[in-house]
DNA sequence: TTCAATGTTGCATCCGGATGCAGCCTGATG
DNA sequence: CATCAGGCTGCATCCGGATGCAACATTGAA
């Protein structure tokens, strides 16, 4: 633009340029660059697209740090997750990433011992100015979910719920899902079902659970076993299949589908049966490896495109409304059918 | 402490303490508290000790943003990756953050399209005052590179190498990985050994290629065939295995384990081979699945731990030591024997 | 043509910590 | 006891943008 903007745009140039250096160059204050670039400010067209243009031509980019020390906004989202070797979380993580990455928000991501309150945690978090968090597990104490509310931070438990306390979440309808299968198994006359939790007391194993049991007995089918180990883990799949599979049910629904898939191997390797020819198994999530042949796992697969759209609205909220339990989204899934479930003549 | 120091600790406050208000609660200077927290700084023991105690007794915390402003660093480290889907990747992630956070690094994540350049991608991270980043996948090109150097920013490739720039990496010996599959399989008595790439023009793909090709040269036994269009995928394995299994080679190397699973699969339930009976399969990487039962997937692991190990140390390598690509980090992965290489008489 | 209302821009200051420099205090030395 | 060095602390200012308020420009109406 003007002659003295030949120096700043030389390449050689180590530190990216600042705002004052940009306004310096086209002779007009820091604010005005500052409100070329924030949105409902009061600045010309004319001047805004100057602006703008000068910026490109010399490679300047307001510094999000220096922003967001005044804003108290980082575009961060913070994702909160354990155990991610199970498959299901990542099938979340990476698509969900790039979606926020889309919305100009990015992601900080946060690992945390499987199952673990995750309070002593979150000082940090907010240290970074993060906007928002979403939490994929563990527990918030009432309290500090109360401090991040006042602070005007979103919370976000994603895929479960924290039934105590009032936050929004995104999941999918677990019981309903539970009870869908129920159906399934009871209509391809099967007598014997057993169930896999998680552990006794997840919100999201203890849903699906329920819904499973409610759904045998509103047709007449005793649960025959239940097991609470199954931990979400491959190798916690297979012990409980073990134990489990003894008993000779003729069917067993795993709450998630890396815990199935751990159980179809025990049934198989460890004890000999044939799947589903001795005995039908249905997960929950519908991961990818569900599909490959070796298992074709009958699953009642999660809604995961919805759930992320749903998370990425709330997140993109502006602020100043408050988003709370009401504002959860509890979606439907639909039962996968493929091969791991066989019709039971009687 | 003092005894206006009550008021400050009243929970119901909203915004976190500053060190101004901490220095007037102790009737010192913001200095003095800066100091207390800054590592090399000039101040008495008993002042910082001081300091500190109260910190912790009203809840004080540097702002990490504000602290970044001036110091231009963040302690935010970044990882770029694509294919998030490969559980190896996961395998490296999960535990790579977590030493991070050990060592008070945060992760921010950046999920790229697979295989493209992420140049784009890279000023915004910038931005964020990103100390360094690992780039798991994609390439950068030589100016970008330069730029960061000049910023005193580390970017560091992991698990694969840009062999056209002065970057150290954090790798497993890929060449001496495919050397070592070569002689196995030879010495398992194979003729017709055959080879799946991930990409023609992929760095790990091709030392891993050429390893094999080298060694199996060394010992005698031609190349019985190659495919470079696994895209290092379940579906690329599954489809190079199909074609590759028509022309009966009596073992295939995969360049990584998610493609040989795909792979097995193929011979398996597309072709009705029986692995490892009719021909063996080797993969590379060792990932938790290649373990199970259904699989026993013989494989060269990488040595994660080293690897990791490796990674944080040159990320938390104090500034002004220039990193180069001598300290790149070269380590020695073991082959994996389970049960999908069978001995092949004559 | 004049005055007011509206729209733009600049000035000054703030966000929360880091840091160069000056001033103070301590202790050791002569 | 005086003096000087070295160790600590406080003061002032900076990092890069955001924003309330005042000043200025523009436009339209009277």
């Amino acid at each position: 633009m003007t002659d003295d903007s030949a120096d700043e745009s030389d390449a050689g140039r180590r530190a990216p340029l600042t705002g004052r250096e940009l306004a310096k160059a086209l002779g007009i204050s820091q604010s005005t660059i500052s409100r070329a670039f924030s949105e409902g400010a009061t600045i010309s067209p004319k001047m805004r697209a100057k602006v703008l243009e000068a910026a490109r031509e010399l490679g300047y980019q307001p510094n999000v740090i220096a922003r967001s020390l005044t804003t108290r906004r980082s575009g961060i989202v913070g994702i909160v997750t354990a155990n991610m070797t199970n498959p299901f979380y990542v099938s979340i993580l990476q698509p969900l990433a790039r979606r926020l990455q889309q919305m100009g928000l990015q992601t900080l991501l946060f690992s945390v011992p499987s199952g673990q309150q995750i309070d002593s945690q979150l000082p940090l978090l907010l240290q970074y100015n993060v906007d928002a968090i979403v939490v994929m597990t563990g527990t918030i104490s009432a309290e500090m979910a109360r401090r991040w509310a006042d602070a005007g931070r979103l919370v976000l438990p994603f895929s479960y719920t924290i039934p105590e306390l009032d936050l929004p979440s995104v999941s999918c309808d677990n019981e309903a899902g539970g009870r869908a299968v129920a159906q399934h198994l009871v209509q391809m006359g099967h007598k014997r079902p057993a169930f896999v939790g998680g552990h006794p007391h997840s919100a999201t194993s203890v849903a699906r659970g329920r819904g499973f049991a409610q759904g045998l007995e509103e047709l007449g089918v005793p649960l025959f076993g239940r097991l609470d180990t199954g931990e979400y883990t491959y190798e916690g799949g297979y012990a409980a299949a073990l134990e489990l599979g003894r008993t000779r049910p003729d069917a067993i629904f795993f709450a998630d589908d890396i815990m199935a898939l751990g159980g179809m191997d025990a049934l198989r390797f460890g004890l000999g049966l044939s799947v589903p020819q001795d005995i039908s198994v249905v997960g929950f999530d519908n991961i990818p490896l569900a599909g490959w042949p070796t298992y074709e796992l009958t699953t009642f697969a999660q809604p995961v495109e919805p759930m992320i759209e749903a998370a990425v609205r709330l997140l993109t909220r502006r602020d100043g409304e408050a988003v709370t339990a009401e504002h959860s989204a509890l979606l439907p899934g639909t039962l996968v059918q493929r091969k791991s479930v066989r019709a039971r003549g009687r």
